[in-house]
RNA sequence: GGCGCCAUGGUGUAACUGGUUAACACGCCGCCCUCUCAAGGCGGAGAGUUCGGGUUCGAUCCCCGAUGGCGCUACCA
């Protein structure tokens, strides 16, 4: 037996320009499980699909990674520049006769694939070129013949594995075709550079997608053919859209920055992620908010289940709220300030002003943009009203005359906090005859520009004196909509 | 079509190796609080565990079948 190692895992994605929520939970689980053991995570860009790949693609998922906080240790890795490993072990199969040069053309396969269908047939490739004896397929190779190379799958039988989520899967030999693992151009094929590079990189767990399932018993039988030792496979089941199918850009986003434009925070995301497919067991079953330490410290892949989760906007704009009213006014101000910069609005109060505001309106805060949009007579004197909120409750024009009066014995207070403020404002709607929610509603439109607000007088609190004043003066002249 | 996997309220999940009024969270509804809206507090509706057979004194849990969903079925990954 060999020393007990620490795990190596890898999140090993296609460089599409961007990370999407299935990839993005399952970097996120090789990195909990990286974590959880003190093991090591490898990043590795797939892009022997050269057509579809390049370089700039991959900024996209490592920007995905770093806004969830995802770090590797080692990496990124380009298959595009290892493929003289690849071809290696395809002449190592070959040489040791797991595998077999195929002179079949494209045109060739996709014919009787068409025949092979109408007749009823399974389409599997028919294995003609494997009858070819080694000696004639060299020198009709060293001719000029292009060819791909195949694996020999074993006639009967069958391969299997014992996967840590799902435990004993198998698949008879008869299913399994005799899969490309160099194409003809001499790139590998999928099948062959996972597992090259799996065993290279001595991967000891293989932590991805459940549609990979049927994917590895091709990649067991090379394992075997040559002389590796398996790695534990753990198949994470994917995650759905609302309506059940694969997650789409049909269903919306599908990257994960797309999250971070919708003001989203990285914790939020990362925690309601972790929780799709996977439970920290029933002693926290009352939980549901786990910091990234716990989910480092809580990982397991027996929590991982088996079936398919959906997707569920509502449940993500919880874990959003939560965050935001737990995050610390000065750690969610540079997120507020992408926000801002994102929308050219700039800050007019001073920092501490700023940091107030924050800290009165975080708790109600649905996402960062509501800081940039709804929230922004907190920051500016450069506001919007609300249409809606000033037809609600300051199209009175008596109302407007009290709100001026407000201002001037505001003005002339001696001190302005908020008891005092309320005070003010309930003797005035005494003195007139008014209820005092009609001043306070209408104020409330007038300093914020919003029907919806924190209660008014911390809002004048926030706001100051002057300000106070000088926006209930400014009542009257608000446009009143049609 | 073939092969594989999965199946608990609308959603995410609990329910120790079969014995619970099937639990929690999101969402939804109502009440309280109240200056608005959230939040918060309280309460409620919503699944008898996809369906049908077994095994068992007893099945969400074990077995078989059906149905449904998903995945794979490429010289894509």
């Amino acid at each position: 037996m060999t020393s007990p190692t620490t795990p190596r895992v890898r999140f090993a994605p296609s460089p599409t320009g961007y990370l999407h929520v299935g990839g993005a939970r399952t970097a996120l689980f090789n990195w909990l499980f990286a974590r959880h053991f003190g093991g090591t995570l490898i990043l590795r860009i797939e892009d022997t699909d050269f057509e579809r790949s390049s370089e700039e693609m991959v900024e996209g998922i490592l920007q995905g990674m770093r806004w969830l906080g995802l770090n590797w240790d080692e990496g990124p890795f380009f298959q595009s520049q290892r493929l003289d490993l690849y071809r290696a072990t395809a002449e190592k199969l070959l040489a040791s006769g797991h595998a077999y040069h195929c002179f079949c053309t494209k045109a060739e396969l996709e014919q009787r694939r068409a025949e092979a269908a109408a007749a009823g047939r399974p389409p599997m490739y028919d294995r003609r070129c494997r009858s070819i004896d080694r000696q004639t397929a060299v020198s009709r190779k060293a001719a000029g013949a292009p060819c791909a190379v195949r694996f020999a799958v074993p006639e009967g039988g069958a391969t299997g594995f014992d996967d840590a989520v799902f435990g004993r899967v198998e698949f008879a030999h008869s299913e399994i075709e005799d899969f490309v693992l160099l194409r003809s151009d001499g790139v590998p094929t999928y099948h062959l550079s996972v597992v090259a590079d799996d065993i290279d990189m001595r991967l000891t767990h293989i932590i991805r997608g459940a549609d990979h399932i049927s994917n590895t018993p091709k990649q067991v039988l090379q394992y075997q053919a040559l002389g590796a030792t398996l790695p534990v496979f753990a198949h994470v089941p994917l995650i759905l859209g609302p309506d059940k199918t694969r997650l789409s850009k049909r269903h919306g986003a599908t990257s994960v920055i797309a999250y971070k434009d919708m003001g989203i925070v990285p914790e939020a995301f990362r925690n309601f992620l972790a929780l799709l497919g996977w439970t920290p067991g029933s002693e926290n079953k009352d939980r549901e908010i786990f910091s990234s330490d716990d989910l480092v410290q809580l990982f397991s892949l027996d929590g991982i289940s088996k079936s398919n989760a959906v997707f569920n906007n509502d449940k993500l704009a919880w874990f959003n709220t939560e965050y935001i009213r737990a995050y610390d006014a000065n750690a969610l101000l540079p997120l507020i300030q992408e926000e801002w910069t994102a929308l050219g609005f700039t800050p007019h109060r001073s920092a501490e002003d700023v940091l107030a505001a924050i800290e009165l309106l975080k708790p109600r805060a649905r996402s960062l943009k509501d800081f940039a949009t709804t929230f922004r007579a907190y920051f500016s004197d450069a506001y919007d009203y609300d249409p809606a909120a000033v037809a609600k409750f300051l199209k009175d024009d008596a109302t407007r005359k009290l709100l001026l009066q407000l201002s001037r014995r505001y003005a002339e207070a001696p001190e302005f906090s908020s008891s005092t403020a309320e005070h003010v404002l309930r003797s005035l709607a005494d003195e007139n005859g008014v209820k005092a929610g009609v001043l306070i509603n209408g104020a409330r439109v007038a300093l914020t520009g919003q029907a919806v607000a924190p209660s008014l007088f911390a809002v004048m609190n926030a706001l100051g004196k002057d300000r106070v004043v000088a926006r209930l003066a400014a009542a009257e002249s608000i446009p009143i909509p049609d």
